[in-house]
This record gives C-alpha cells, structure tokens and sequence, in this order.
DNA sequence: ATGCACTCCGTATATCGGTACGGAGTCAAC
DNA sequence: GTTGACTCCGTACCGATATACGGAGTGCAT
C-alpha cells in the first residue's frame, strides 16, 4: 500500500476513536503495530483493523474486554478447537438469561407496585413509598397483554448489522420503496423492521431481499 | 434506649457494611447522624436504619443511588405528590424495559450463532468466530475471496445519507459483494466510496446502482 | 525552513458503588 | 489505668471502559 495508515484512520476505519485504540494497546488486545524507526508512528495494517472490528462485535455480544482477549487468544492458538469458541459463547448466553431473569424480577416488582398507586395525591398514601418503606410486594395481577385481530398484513423482522437510529431509517426507506409496502417501522434499539404490506403485491420474501440487499442481514426466529 | 447504636450495629441492622454507611454519609444519602460531643460516636435511630433499607430496596428495583437521592427528597418534601414517586417508578420500568430488550437482542444473536456452529473440530470452520471477525450472520454462507489478476481501474463517490461510520461499512459490505469489485475503502467522515475493480465484469453505473439501492445517494462531482 | 496537522507517551479524569487502610481517638471492662 | 475492641476521618483503591490533556516529536506540504 502507498501511503502507510495512522492511527486517525485506522480509528476511522474500525469505527472507535484513536484513544479506544491506544487504549486497546495498553490493555494487550492489540499488538502494538511497528513503527518504521523508533520514534515513528505506528503504522496500522488490516489484519488489525479486522481485530478491532472484532472487538466491537464481540462487545456488542456482550462480552468484556476480558473475555474477548480470551476469545482473541484461542483465535491465534493453533490448538484451539472450535468447541473451546462454542463453550464461550453458550456460557455467554447463560450469563445474559440470567440478567434477562433478574430484570425481568425487577419488571415485574415494579408492575405490581405501580398500578396499586392512587397515582395522585398525598405521599401517605402512595403504595410505592410504602413499599421501598416496608419490604413488602403489592399483590396485584399484572394487566394482560391481549391484542389480536388485524385485517391487515403485518411483517416482524430482526434484523442484523443496524448501527445507527440511521440505519434504521435507511432500511425503513429502502422497505417503503418497495411496491405494495404501506407503512414501516425500524427500530434500531429493537434490531427490528414491522412492515405492512399488501400481500398481493409483494411477499417475506421479497421484503427480506431488500433488506438484504441493503446491505443487513435477517436473523430468522429460533 | 439503653445503650446507643454505635455504626457497627447499624449496619448489622439494615444489613450493610460498616464503610457503606459511611459511604452513603458522604453522598448525602443518609444525615451523618448526632454525636454526644465533638469527637465521640455516631449513634443511630430506627429512622436512619429505615432509610439505609429504603436504599437498599431501592437498589434492589434496579434504581441507581441518585435516583434514590431524589426519592428520598420527595420523600422529605411535604409538597410531593404522589403522582410524582409513581412517574419515577414508571420511567424505571421503561428503562428496565429497554435493558431487557437489549439483553433479549443478545440473547438471540448467541442463538442464531450458536447451533450452526460445528461444536468441534478446526477454528476456520466456527461459525461463531467467523461471525464475530467479519460480523456478517451466522446464516450466510461465506463468500469465497477470488482473485482475478487482470486490469483494475478505481472509481470515488461522493455518498449522502450515512450517519456512521456503520453506515460506512455497510456500504462496503454492499460493495464488496458485488462482482468484479476487488477492494473499497468507505469513509463515513469523508462521505466517499473508493472503489477498485475489475471494469470487465462491472462499470461504475452498476456500482452507483449497488449504493442507492442500499438506500444511500450519490452526489455527483461537478 | 516553516507551518500545521498529526502522533507519541504518560498521566489524569470520568462513572458507579462501594471496600480497604492507617493512624489517632474513644469507650467499656477488668 | 490498661487492654482491647470499636470508631473516626481522610484518603486510596477496586474494576470496567474508556476519554482528555499537555508537552514534545514527526511527517509532509508550501
């Protein structure tokens, strides 16, 4: 390659910014890329760019830091068995169901407190008070979610590689120029595309192509 | 009372330690209690431990301790409306509400990575490593890298409607997939696409094609 | 040969919720 | 009146994940 990249670039590139890339250095995650003489600039090549990016992946799979210099040496351990990779990612996905269980405790604690609340008036007689007061859970059903019924066709995706609230209006517009597409919402915190469409006009599959195409991926229901 | 509850016994009382009742003192979370005369002990009442165990449940809602410091001033504000605990608990439970969502978004990444991953056998075949490298779906099927040694010529587009250095990858991606297309390099700060390819087997009219159909816009040079 | 942007390195700072330490003071019992 | 447990206070530290700053050096264009 002609000109050398720096660190600016190789930042840009990888999509974090250059002190995250010193950072990462320190911290071993990296090699420290060489410099041409001593007292020169680090020159970064792809092979690190490519590390970088996934880091970031595997930090929005929810993995630490730690976990990921792990993971990053298994990858360049020729010993390394693809079981090893699995393990990681299986006991990953405990650790997030076992949150998921917790919040969703705290979910419902605060379900059951907040509809006991006059919602009004004096303090004396707020449910919530009382409850954080006095350890003692409010005993009330939950409302019940129940909604059916549509005459319309609905579509519900997941949908992989959004970065953005950009992203997401990028796909929301890409789906809305699609024939026989009435109305879209794209949430990028949800990951996730609802289409109403006319399914005379056009079908999932077509819809996911377009996504596709953009350039996302779709992550089928498991 | 007969003899006087000296720190220890507090916080054995709301089940804390001694150096977090001290702690919460300095955040103001708790009055430093009444000492018999400068220089002697703090000596606690059943208020105070009523209030460490507020924190405590508080806590246990998922509420950071600055929350709680508001909670506990509108508890001692004789103006409070109990519709304003009620507004916190429900803000609390949309955050908690998003968090869960968050984590079930990881959750299902794992899950569609996890089952196509051979559990065994050479690293190069782990889907699960693959995915975190090239942050591509575990569902799509690789693309095998072809070299095709022959003339190549570089194309640059201006390209409006990126918002993140995501967005700039996604364009790459939708680039590199394209046939005849050897290396690109987007740059989100820049808004350019610099492209190498083959100009056999694709032009630059498909390639503007490629990014407006990814849902982007090419701003053509003067 | 000068200017300017960039980079280097070490260090400091930020958040969150505590925990630990050290030296001095206090309290109560023996 | 001494011993031993407890407490006081200020301060430093933990772990995680960065971000910010300042002074000196480097690379490149004019």
């Amino acid at each position: 390659m002609a000109n050398p990249m720096t660190i600016a670039r190789a930042a840009e590139k990888a999509g974090v910014g250059v002190e995250t890339i010193r950072f990462y250095e320190r911290r071993g995650l990296i090699a420290q890329p060489p410099k041409p003489r001593d007292g020169g600039y680090r020159h970064y090549d792809r092979e690190t760019i490519e590390r970088i990016r996934f880091i970031r992946q595997a930090q929005e799979l929810g993995f630490s830091l730690r976990e990921i210099d792990e993971l990053l040496a298994l990858k360049t351990d020729a010993h390394t068995d693809c079981a090893d990779v699995r393990l990681q990612a299986v006991a990953k996905r405990k650790e997030i169901e076992r949150k998921i269980g917790q919040l969703e405790e705290i979910r419902s604690a605060l379900d059951a407190l907040i509809p006991t609340c006059p919602g009004g008036g004096d303090l004396s007689a707020c449910t919530i008070m009382e409850a954080l007061s006095h350890r003692r859970a409010a005993t009330t059903p939950a409302p019940s979610q129940g909604r059916s019924g549509s005459m319309e066709t609905r579509a519900t995706f997941t949908i992989d590689g959004m970065h953005c609230d950009g992203c997401a209006r990028t796909v929301e517009a890409v789906l809305l120029s699609e024939p026989g597409v009435s109305e879209v919402d794209v949430s990028f915190s949800r990951r996730e595309a609802a289409i109403r469409f006319d399914p005379a006009a056009i079908n999932r599959g077509r819809l996911e192509q377009a996504i596709v195409r953009a350039g996302y991926s779709i992550m089928e229901p498991s």
